[in-house]
DNA sequence: ACAGTTTAATGTCACTATGACAATATATAT
DNA sequence: ATATATATTGTCATAGTGACATTAAACTGT
């Protein structure tokens, strides 16, 4: 038998396959906490309960994995662009009642700013991580947060990768509260200063923001924070 | 239709699913060079070329992802234990002629002088880099393995995990041969040894070997190398 | 006007892991 | 002994942190 034949004879449905999918966690800045962008299933299974966003690869549609991230993400929040990275793939028996299933996890930071929640047929909400932790999730989506965060958590201590949760404009006093909430301690401000500024992570727009005391010189992202690792990762 | 209803009557074979695969990049250390083991295919597709062994979750026999690695880790060199970590999954249509496929991509690092290579029907061989460099494989592999050694390289910056390639005893100057090979660059022998030795990464074991000239000290890895970050990485 | 308060931003200094390069130690070969 | 090669250590400058103190610029109330 040639390679033709093979090929001819050959079809995916004989075999017991997985369930695959891919999931999003996308995260965004609301009022001071993280959010995480929900849907609720309408469907089984775990009809009832709130998901990720995500769901099966279109294989007529989606040239590879990441593009069907970016379909989704753009399908969700309306965002083309936007801070996108695969975190780790997720598969066991129990995880789907309909079998063994597998799903590629990637997490998206967003400036809540520019997002326009699509008017979908499902409904979609931003849950504050704090709501996340005291409900039970559809699947394993608990879990599937924690990896994200976790994730997330990690690259704060040796990137600026959380400036793309910020708008266009923001503080250096906003953006180290920001990093303190995601790794869940308080940082010196002269030390985090200097390291945001000396890495070129960051730059002035000129302007300043008034919240009733001393006025706060605005800043933008010079667009290294993607690529640019600080010299040395924070302690401890 | 209730949930149990639903369980019941669907079908993963009513859909288009993709192929889903594992694949290991089993990195070992031979005559002073970084090897990968393949396996030699003699099915359809890319029947006669040479492959990384993988292929595909066993839905009876493996409860994660991980855990069918490490079996395929375990089927090919012998070894239960031994380093292995989840890279990327990639996937497109084209990466393999049945169709859209999708592939865990793990590498793993092993000590090659534990290594029994398994007495199986395919052919199974260490190929050192500079050889896959020429060489077409099957798929996408030569990618994948670019994409492995990239995560390496990348971890060696930051991390002590090539001793995990390393043999029970070894020099600092064996090691730190093996850190310039990973990142292709040159180190100084003072700031490598200061380094790996602050960080408590390896402790002398007592013995010393020569090789021609003065004797050099054995060390032996202390295990903490898999979770211990250095405090700082390479500049560069 | 002026003291008090709050938030923003900077000054100063010690610490420590690196990089660079020089110097020393210990074996073998002749 | 001397040369040579490899292993190992000494010394010093550098730079990015962490810690803590200090200054700056607004507002508030009297």
């Amino acid at each position: 038998m040639n390679e033709k034949e093979f090929l001819k004879s050959y079809d995916i449905h004989d075999f017991d396959v997985p369930l695959c999918t891919v999931d999003m966690s996308i995260f965004s800045l609301i009022d001071g906490e993280l959010n995480v962008l929900l849907v609720h299933r309408d469907e089984h299974p775990s009809k009832g309960k709130w998901a990720l966003p995500g769901g099966f690869i279109d294989l007529k549609k989606d040239k590879s994995i990441e593009v069907a991230a970016h379909r989704k993400l753009k399908e969700k929040t309306g965002l083309a662009s936007g801070y996108l990275e695969q975190v780790e793939t997720i598969g066991s028996p129990k995880r789907d009642p309909r079998g063994w299933s597998l799903t590629v996890l990637y997490y998206a930071l967003v400036d809540i700013t520019r997002v326009k929640l699509a008017d979908s047929d499902k409904q979609t909400e931003w849950w504050p991580l704090s709501r996340i932790k005291k409900e039970k999730l559809a699947f394993d989506h608990n879990a599937l947060i924690d990896i994200a965060m976790t994730r997330l958590h990690s690259k704060a201590t040796y990137t600026a990768l959380p400036i793309e949760l910020m708008p266009k404009e923001f503080t250096l006093t906003e953006l180290q509260t920001v990093f303190e909430m995601i790794l869940g301690r308080s940082l010196q401000a002269k030390a985090f200063r200097n390291r945001v500024l000396t890495a070129g992570m960051v730059e002035e727009t000129g302007n300043s923001k008034i919240a009733g005391k001393r006025p706060a010189k605005l800043f933008r992202s010079t667009k290294a924070d993607r690529d640019t690792y600080f010299a040395r990762p924070l302690q401890e």
